[in-house]
DNA sequence: GAGTGGTCTAGACCACGAC
DNA sequence: TCGTGGTCTAGACCACTCA
């Protein structure tokens, strides 16, 4: 099925980031765009929407909408991105390190979570992540083995979300996570290279599918001076 | 002008919160909804959509609207959220010290863009910030003197945010953050009860009003282990 | 096939900003 | 007063899930 409005926003975006509106300027009206677009109103209004959600504009009742031009695409992090979107957007030379993969039945808060009735294992992923010739990044996965029945060491190497949405077809709905600051575990300083470092940030986070079932949990250990988590935030109206 | 699906949205919302819907269970259906409520299926979506996007409900085509009953509200600093705000919510005992209100010509690059023609100066506000005892951040704010021309000790004591919404009647628009770990400054060390630790978790925000111009820059130093921060995302589609 | 959420329409009225 | 974006309606068709 084609969708308009996300039609119309992907054009709208292509042309932004081309420059057609500089800056600080307003967009044609909702009216002007949608003759331009040959729809209706609400359907315009639901790509300007999704515009000014991802931070390209800023709508102003009586008066339009504008271009928001703050340096996008410095690091983003925010939302849901995996290693390789994130290595790959930036053009890094990455290499993973699999330094762990196993079943287990493992009791800890976090992950007896993952555990469905007939399924008491949980897949047990830990990989070392080297940018740049550093290994800075810890990235410690459990999996449910019910929505995630079988794992390979080579599928780790590569891209797991990779294999999650396209061979196995799941569905990612939505994550919470959580950003805290600890010391590093004996296990971090065995397994990165810390350099004296007495302090990793971690990004905790639980998955959900899109039927709103856990399915993985994530501990991402980063050395701190290569951490950098960036957020687009709107003042939430009552 | 009352807000038909803001309305039901928060009627929603203490459904939820009083456990009318049990966590994993089945909201009644749009069509449902829309007689209950005697409105249209658009206006019960609106409120829908608010509800899926703060992370109450996901809806799964073809079956439902389900309740995600994790734990909310544990430490809500996602989105733009006010120091009073939050130990208000927390119900936390602190204090603020002001340690310096000025007016500066400042240069340094975060900082210069709060800059307007005939507005050189900008406002700088260093705050410590005590709680149960201890001083756990140190927030550091510059504000654009355009936008804000007077600025008093006993404000900056109080609520800075309630003054610049509430008598100057500024409307908050959105904010850029970033998060980064930090060796602590000089002045960190100083201002600061940083009992040894050798990090500091550091909120950098730019903040903008509704009609999308710049009006403050904020840095929120943490001690690393009082620092939380939690977000809930959504897969993007496309 | 019945029920669900997702998209789309054509029109209406409102609140707000600018002239 | 005019144009803007914000809300709301009543109806239509679609894709999907499940019995």
């Amino acid at each position: 099925m084609q969708k308009k409005y996300l039609n119309i926003y992907h054009d709208l975006v292509k042309k932004i980031e081309m420059n057609v509106w500089p800056a600080a300027t307003k967009i044609p009206s909702e009216n002007e765009l949608s003759k331009i677009y040959a729809t209706s109103r609400e359907t315009i209004r639901k790509a300007l929407n999704l515009l000014s959600q991802s931070g390209y504009i800023q709508k102003i009742r009586g008066k339009g909408s504008v271009i928001i031009g703050v340096n996008k695409f410095d690091f983003p992090v925010s939302g849901i991105i995996s290693f390789k979107e994130l290595t790959a957007n930036l053009n890094l030379k990455a290499k993973t390190w699999v330094e762990e993969l196993s079943l287990k039945d493992i009791d800890d808060e976090e992950i007896a979570g993952l555990k469905e009735p007939g399924h008491d294992n949980v897949w047990k992923v830990v990989r070392a992540r080297e940018i740049s010739g550093e290994k800075i990044i810890l990235d410690k996965d459990y999996f449910s083995t019910k929505y995630v029945p079988s794992l390979s060491q080579k599928v780790c190497e590569d891209s797991i979300y990779d294999y999650l949405e396209n061979e196995l077809e799941l569905v990612i709905g939505f994550a919470r996570k959580e950003i805290v600051v600890e010391e590093p575990t004996e296990e971090d300083r065995q397994l990165l290279d810390l350099e004296g470092f007495s302090n990793v940030a971690v990004i905790k986070s639980q998955v959900y599918l899109a039927d709103a079932s856990l399915f993985q949990y994530t501990e991402s250990r980063h050395r701190p001076d290569k951490f950098r988590f960036v957020d687009f935030a709107r003042r939430i109206k009552n």
